[in-house]
DNA sequence: GTACGTGCAAACAGTTTGCATCATG
DNA sequence: CATGATGCAAACTGTTTGCACGTAC
């Protein structure tokens, strides 16, 4: 996993919104988009244009630090490089994100559908929509 | 399945741009976004607006004639609604779709996740990414 | 004549680009 | 001083909205 220490012997400067922005990924329990970073920063009393966010996560990106991901709202996610490559279920009550790992049952699917079809499979995207525990029983509540 | 003469019954009229959309994806082998249509619209000589095409691809989601994709594109793309819920496959060289059905298998995890999880999963959203099989051999064959 | 349908311009959100400037090795 | 980092305004894409007009039962 790529550090941000690495990015200095890469000739890279680690800068207040660098840093800032790999440490707001880190604790956040869920994935942000490029605005909630500026909003969050500029919270934290530290201004950094949108321009700059948007080139410090694409730069991120590429660099390993953090990833992408597309939670279908019409903009992009990013969250601090996982352990390991997994997936989302999104609240579509409260928005809370929980990550799952369904590596294994998409390596077999993915075995099952180069079989099927000859499609050499590089990736894939998968996530859930649903409501979370609490608002599964708060709907309950609200119904009964 | 929802048909375009279903519309009529339900107060609506089968407006020309209304039957040349759901025409069009009816027997489009890939997903079209809103701007293709208008696209394809425009060479067939039916000029709409796209203000138009945006509201009718919208009214036909909610009617059920059409539904809605995302593959990550940052757009929308829309298909005529297949007999059966579905996933895809793309292409990542030449952007080729096919699609899939993995709904046995999700069905499996998502009880796996609710059991494990205490969510209660309403849908999902799964893509490949790959190489279609023209072009696993396309690239065999440059890399040889 | 009351909904529905349409077009056009403008607004909007998310994102990218051009350009000038600053900072640092 | 060369490269990287930053800010600002403007552009751009996909999409939505406001409003006026047109159409059909």
């Amino acid at each position: 996993m790529t550090q941000l220490t690495d990015l200095k012997s890469r000739g890279h400067s680690l800068t207040k919104a660098r840093k800032a922005l790999v440490e707001l990924l880190d604790v956040s329990q869920k994935p942000l988009s490029a605005m909630d970073l500026v909003a969050v920063l500029f919270e934290r009393g530290l201004k950094v244009n949108k321009t700059t966010v948007y080139r410090e996560l694409k730069f991120l990106v590429e660099q390993g630090l953090i990833c992408e991901i597309d939670l279908g709202e019409g903009n992009k996610r990013y969250e601090a490089v996982p352990t390991s490559h997994h997936h989302h279920i999104v609240c579509q009550q409260c928005n809370a994100v929980t990550c799952l790992d369904m590596e294994d049952e998409l390596h077999l699917m993915e075995q099952q559908i180069t079989d099927r079809t000859g499609f050499v499979i590089a990736g894939h995207d998968l996530k859930f929509f649903g409501l979370c525990p609490t608002c599964v029983v708060l709907a309950a509540e609200t119904t009964a």
